[in-house]
DNA sequence: GCGACAG
DNA sequence: ATCTTGTCGC
């Protein structure tokens, strides 16, 4: 169902920021696009994203993985290799991750309900982590997961699984620490765009009954160390 | 006041 | 992200 005729709909990347002002202007700039609020529609399939590095190469492959909501089953998923043309830089993550995660994300044979990012979403310096850019980009549901806490004050949530405790920022509250399986460390959790808070920790809970990483983070990191190693 | 910040 | 084995525990 995948039409590649005409694609315009990405005004953001029709090319990446030159420099760190401008990435950071930006993303000023789309924070006040996120929405959190919940759908109407319900959630039934999940779409998690990552991208695994080569050690010595530049090479990275960058993976989305479908999953049933009710089983956890995988529906589909999607492998693509590429470079990123964007460094690492702590605050600007999504401009080097986010041109191939689309890209795995349109070889998508299944468009799902809501998607699932490594790293940040409103949980970020300037509110617009990963999770948050995607989302406004695909005007879709995402969550961000993030397996390091932010520079924040952050207070240990109670050991036991589903345990969480509310991330702020001023006054605002920004994500929340979230003990996945007892006595591991938390994950973090954060509002990607279209979805609430409460809403984005009750689906990642329950989207990690047996590991610390929600299963469609997992199955997207799994799949993505796996094509590295192969070709 | 300055700096620390996911992957 | 990536470099890395065995080992302790359920």
């Amino acid at each position: 169902m995948s039409d590649t005729s005409e694609d315009p709909s990405r005004p953001v990347y029709a090319r990446l920021p030159s420099d760190e002002a401008e990435a950071v202007a930006m993303q000023t700039e789309l924070a006040g696009c996120v929405v959190v609020a919940d759908d109407d529609r319900p959630v039934d399939t999940i779409a998690g994203l990552d991208i695994a590095y080569d050690k010595h190469s530049d090479a990275a492959v960058a993976t989305a993985v479908v999953l049933r909501r009710e089983d956890r089953a995988v529906l589909d998923s999607a492998v693509v290799r590429g470079v990123s043309d964007f460094p690492y830089i702590p605050g600007l993550l999504a401009f080097r991750e986010l041109p191939l995660l689309l890209r795995a994300i349109e070889a998508l044979a299944v468009t799902p309900d809501l998607y699932v990012c490594d790293g940040y979403g409103l949980t970020h310096p300037r509110r617009f982590g990963l999770a948050c850019h995607l989302g406004v980009v695909l005007d879709a549901p995402a969550i961000g997961v993030a397996k390091n806490p932010p520079h924040l004050p952050v207070t240990a949530p109670g050991p036991r699984r589903g345990e969480w405790t509310a991330i702020s920022a001023g006054e605002e509250t920004v994500g929340c620490a979230l003990r996945t399986q007892d006595g591991v460390k938390p994950v973090y959790v954060s509002v990607g765009h279209r979805c609430t808070l409460d809403t984005a920790r009750e689906l990642i809970l329950e989207l990690a009954p047996d590991y610390r990483i929600p299963e469609p983070i997992r199955a997207a990191d799994q799949l993505g160390r796996r094509r590295l190693a192969e070709a």
